[in-house]
DNA sequence: TGCTTAAATTTACATCGTAAGTTTCAAGGG
DNA sequence: CCCTTGAAACTTACGATGTAAATTTAAGCA
């Protein structure tokens, strides 16, 4: 019987591969990724990374999935540093936007990139899924400390809405430095003040 | 003297490739806008286009622009239909939405394509421009008449990013049919409580 | 009518993703 | 031990793309 690739090795090459990958995207742009460069930097032929992954497309869907991970490891870690719905919110949306602003490309990889035929990487899917809870999550945590009042999936929404803007409009030059952290902190503040519960009408808002 | 192209040729043969381009990006996806294909659609040969644009990122930069002004026509007509800056920020942000799900392909190559080099094309700035000042200049008027109280720009970026936000939500199907203008007013009328001088918290209605 | 020259076409090339064919070489079986 | 086997890696090749360069076409003036 011939030699056969154990798991760990699929996986060694993988990771390889999308270090390289998003090496390439940051250092050199998107159109310096090529089949051919990622072989050369591996020190294999171009076509061996057909033997790891379906198509280019593949291999960019492995490393958005790569990048979302570390996204929701640095959202739970900061949800889990402070206790109390208030603080969990503001330390959320700061690792939020520090984490866009530090990994401009990896969140650009996510958020930025339009990649058709999403629903062919269930992974890809999962992911995003998984930095989308701790997004909105904490709204619910709020919600049962009565800190605000009305749909919880919605507020949430709306709040990372508003801070994915931030971050794009801060990565595009269009905020001074800073301004990301500010509008954050501002719309979080108006945010909750403007959810707040209130004894007679709370019930008709959002 | 040899023929000349007169200056209203030339607007036509671009503004006609630009139809073809996003025709082509609508119906058939973004792969589709080929050199050969946007040629062979206005039945001339694949290298004519060359001579009305610098090159294929310049026709993007084109079909952006024609995008980014409808956008702004539809904002601007919302804006002026009503009076009062309450009524024209739900208007404006009412034709914001109603634009990007009448129009998702414009919205995404207007926002989702990551076209590298702007600063290539004044026009593209400031056709985005001109759309960006009727989303956060609104904010001022409220400002003036004592709506709200704060930092004007920083508050119109804010809900130009929830809005944003919400749009793209709702064109990737994360959100049920509405969900959008729902969020939209949702945020809006939290955002304005949230940001009311705060004296008049307790009274105002919205 | 020819001449001039901008406009349009044709041809050609480097590069891309990747399909197909070929070679290499480690792990059993004799 | 050497031979066989077949997955893994490599080489080659193809069609498509953006576009540079060379060539042809045709409109206005002499």
């Amino acid at each position: 019987m011939p030699r056969v690739l154990s798991e760990t090795d699929v996986a060694d090459f993988r990771d390889r591969l999308c270090e390289a990958a998003e090496r390439l995207f940051a250092e050199r742009g998107p159109d310096a990724v090529t089949m051919r460069q990622l072989a050369a930097d591996l020190g294999v032929s171009p076509m061996t990374p057909y033997r790891y992954f379906e198509d280019k497309d593949d291999i960019l869907a492995a490393v958005r999935v790569s990048a979302f991970n570390r996204f929701a490891e640095a959202l739970e870690k900061a949800r889990d540093s402070v206790s109390g719905a208030r603080a969990r919110g503001a330390a959320v949306g700061e690792a939020y936007v520090n984490f866009g602003l530090e990994h401009p490309h990896a969140y650009k990889l996510m958020f930025d990139s339009n990649q058709p035929h999403i629903e062919k990487y269930p992974e890809l899917v999962a992911a995003g899924q998984r930095a989308q809870k701790t997004m909105t999550g904490y709204i619910e945590d709020a919600m049962a400390e009565g800190l605000v009042d009305g749909d919880a999936l919605q507020i949430g929404l709306m709040n990372w809405a508003a801070i994915h803007g931030a971050v794009i409009l801060e990565l595009s030059g269009m905020l001074p430095p800073g301004g990301a952290h500010r509008i954050c902190r501002g719309f979080d503040s108006a945010l909750m003040r403007g959810a707040l519960p209130r004894d007679r009408d709370a019930h008709r808002q959002v």
